[in-house]
DNA sequence: ACGTGCCCTTTTTTT
DNA sequence: AAGGGCACGT
């Protein structure tokens, strides 16, 4: 298809292109304007992805070939949906209300269900329940079938129904030989009594909402056939991340016509999949053309976004990685752009001053702090940075962090409400039955649950049966006729009184917000706040019901304005974000890339990890900050750190290096060596210290199993890899960087115990010290 | 029934 | 380093 590429164009309407096209480019373009038959576009990073999937919707509409409530888009994360309807509401001007089906696959999956519930087994009001609520559930089982939860812990089995679940297999459809090995054998048992728990608790958990979608659909096709005349066109946002369940739930919404004919248009980047840990499957972007015959394909490979020189670094590095569809991309940009900058620091502390000062030079300069983003790997590396802003009285928001929706007393606050909503939310009932105090302990709720369990009933129908009787003594029984009573009232005066209303009143009658009260540990006033702010966000929704949705799919609240501020967030939840500025803090060996990544998926995690950086380094439009700390503390003990293999994979001609000054010796960048990154030791070489010894004897001695390490690259563990002893003993007199002189007072493993003249006593690695 | 204190594991990433 | 789980004591 040839068009000018600019000036007033006369599209296949026969009339002056709408607004919404302008300026966008040929490929843009020609995606918008494909709209009968199935379309793929691999759109590389800061292609204008978002933009072609938003104009298409627009077009969509604006050309009345659906309305917006006949089409599905289908978006990976409640930050990208929330974004496209701020998108489409600007362009088309209508409210985003006409389009109930944009949102997330669970989201979606949700509003399905809750329509056709009764075929899967569940009432329309049923509970979503999070990860915590799921795990007490599988202890309950485990405890039930007597199965030691030491030696198999309810995590472990709901990673592994999260896999299934991942994979679309109910129960019914794992093989021994993927569930055989837990609790010998018990595996899909397990699995088949908690999906029939979750049935009586009136609840699905996440993976549900789509599993129990697909069952809905195969088992019921005129409901399917329902929505194959309802969506007439679907759009699906970062394909690359879907993983088989989302495959098979949109195929079978896409089965309505002939596979050729399906105006299906899925959106994607194979160097962008950063979710094969949640069983991300790339190669549905593979399977696209296969499974729609005739798919168009188009590339979106003109960047519009970054500086050459951000560009070029991040196309060399992820060129590493071998299982690519391959694209290029290019810039219309002419200015190469600062160079990224790779820094060196002590350790995080220092990392977090060095980031802090290059905030406030950005601040001076006159640029935003919106403008700016740090991006991590791993969430506990954010404390630091938000402990040097506070000091520094520097604005910023963290992202995805220690979720407001998991703490404790939102948790107990929420347990109540779904309660009142759903009597036969179980889990909620536990909770909150004795929180706060009220002398119903372990002896009182065994009898309950045993009885739930004869009855076949939900906990709080028995409890009414209870009362009836003389199991309970007298006073357990009057504590929890009070507290049923309580139950029914709250119940009664949700029909009344507007649901914020009732929440402080249930918090408030129940004692709840008295415990905190009288509460007098330092965080309590925090807790209090909290639920103030839980009932304030209650009055953004019509209903309880619907603020109970929102708090079980969108677990991030809504990000308040709180003015110019640096954005703090993991990389994971940076894709799609752009920003002038960017940090990656943290690029060292075992943090990223991560050690249990290579362990446990070897050259694909590396892989993984490697698209990760590249998905970080293009974030940037202007400038990239890169910064590699000598030494990390993790779980309180510190280690020394190599720098990431992935600071050698950058372009040298794209790349300056700095040197804080404050940091000791520092890295030569000396080029030509093996690894440009290669670190003058502060005790001569790295490779002599006893961690890298072991680890090295450790790679010698490993043949097969075990942790896979990529192309005999050694990643150094300094951690106690067990049995190995220290080569220091009581009373040796060494001397640790950071600590200064000191005298041995304990060995334990590679972990010494050491009194030091002016830092104390404290806890160290001994490939840290040196003998003095 | 409840509180205290010790020991143990933990953190990679998210809907 | 810290929080959760567990055993024990009151």
């Amino acid at each position: 298809m040839q068009r000018p590429a600019a000036g007033p164009i006369t599209s296949q309407f026969g009339r002056r292109d709408a607004d919404y096209l302008a300026g966008l480019n040929e490929e843009q373009r020609d995606a918008v304007l494909s709209l009968e038959g199935p379309l793929l576009v691999l759109a590389g990073a800061g292609t204008g992805k978002t933009r072609v999937l938003t104009t298409r919707i627009a077009h969509i509409l604006t050309t009345r070939k659906a309305r917006g409530s006949e089409i599905l888009s289908v978006t990976f994360t409640n930050k990208a949906a929330r974004e496209m309807k701020e998108r489409i509401a600007k362009l088309v001007g209508a409210s985003v209300e006409g389009m109930p089906w944009l949102g997330t696959f669970h989201s979606i999956g949700a509003r399905i269900l809750r329509r056709h519930a009764e075929l899967v087994d569940l009432k329309s009001d049923f509970t979503i329940l999070d990860t915590d609520d799921q795990i007490r559930l599988i202890k309950q089982l485990l405890q039930v079938e007597n199965i030691d939860e030491k030696r198999w812990p309810a995590r472990q089995f709901a990673g592994m129904m999260d896999n299934w679940k991942n994979r679309g297999l109910l129960p019914k459809d794992v093989s021994p030989a993927d569930s055989g090995f837990f609790a010998n054998g018990k595996g899909q048992k397990l699995y088949a009594d908690y999906q029939a728990r979750l049935k009586t608790l009136n609840a699905a958990d996440f993976g549900d909402l789509l599993l129990e979608c697909i069952r809905l659909f195969r088992e019921n096709p005129e409901v399917l056939a329902e929505y194959h005349r309802r969506f007439r066109y679907m759009l699906v946002d970062e394909y690359q991340d879907s993983n088989v369940a989302q495959y098979l739930w949109l195929r079978l919404l896409a089965q309505g016509k002939p596979a050729a004919e399906a105006n299906i248009c899925v959106v994607g980047d194979d160097d962008q999949s950063i979710y094969g840990w949640r069983g991300a499957e790339v190669d549905n972007i593979l399977r696209f053309e296969k499974d729609f015959p005739g798919a168009r394909v188009i590339k979106l490979e003109r960047n519009y976004r970054s500086t050459a020189n951000i560009l070029k670094a991040a196309s060399h590095l992820i060129a590493f990685n071998e299982g690519r569809l391959g694209k290029t991309l290019q810039t219309d940009v002419a200015e190469a752009g600062d160079p990224i900058a790779v820094t060196s620091v002590w350790d995080s502390e220092e990392e977090a001053r060095s980031i802090g000062e290059e905030l406030e030079q950005i601040q001076r300069r006159g640029e935003n702090l919106n403008d700016a983003a740090i991006l991590v790997r791993a969430s506990f590396q954010m404390r630091e940075f938000e402990e040097r802003f506070i000091t520094l009285g520097l604005n910023y928001r963290v992202i995805g962090g220690p979720r407001f929706y998991e703490r404790k007393e939102i948790r107990d606050a929420l347990a109540y409400l779904r309660l009142v909503a759903q009597p036969a939310d179980d889990l909620a009932f536990e909770r909150i039955i004795n929180t706060p105090k009220r002398g119903l302990g372990d002896s009182t709720v065994k009898i309950l649950f045993d009885a739930a369990r004869h009855q076949r009933q939900p906990l709080l129908a028995t409890v009414r049966m209870l009362l009836e009787t003389e199991e309970l003594k007298p006073k357990q029984r009057t504590t929890l006729r009070n507290l049923v009573a309580q139950f029914d009232d709250w119940a009664e005066r949700l029909r009344t009184i507007p649901h914020f209303e009732l929440a402080e009143q249930i918090l408030d009658e129940s004692g709840y917000t008295a415990m905190w009260q009288n509460d007098k540990s330092p965080d309590s006033p925090g807790r209090l706040e909290n639920l103030k702010e839980l009932v304030r966000s209650m009055e953004e929704f019509e209903t309880l019901g619907g603020f109970l949705e929102h708090i079980a799919l969108v677990m991030d609240r809504a990000t308040g304005d709180d003015g110019d501020a640096v954005s703090i967030m993991t990389l994971h939840s940076a894709k799609g974000l752009e920003f002038n500025n960017v940090f990656l803090p943290g690029w060292e060996e075992g943090l990223f890339p991560h050690q249990r990544s290579l362990d446990e998926s070897g050259r694909a995690g590396l892989e993984e990890e490697r698209r990760l950086a590249y998905v970080g380094i293009t974030r940037a439009r202007k400038r990239a900050l890169i910064s590699v700390a000598q030494n990390r503390r993790i779980h309180g003990l510190w280690q020394s750190a190599i720098p990431s293999r992935f600071l050698d994979e950058l372009p040298a001609d794209a790349v300056e290096v700095k040197d804080t000054g404050s940091s000791y010796g520092g890295y030569g960048y000396g080029g030509g060596a093996a690894s440009r990154f290669n670190k003058a030791d502060p005790f001569d070489s790295v490779y002599e210290t006893p961690g890298w010894k072991r680890a090295q004897a450790q790679q010698a001695s490993r043949k097969g199993g075990g942790p896979m390490t990529i192309e005999g690259d050694l990643v150094a563990r300094s951690v106690d890899l067990g049995g190995s002893s220290s080569a220091y003993t009581f009373g040796d007199r060494v001397l640790h960087l950071k600590f200064g002189y000191g005298t041995v007072s304990g060995v334990e493993g590679n972990k010494l115990t050491i009194d030091f003249e002016k830092a104390g006593r404290k806890r160290v690695l001994d490939s840290f010290i040196k003998r003095g």
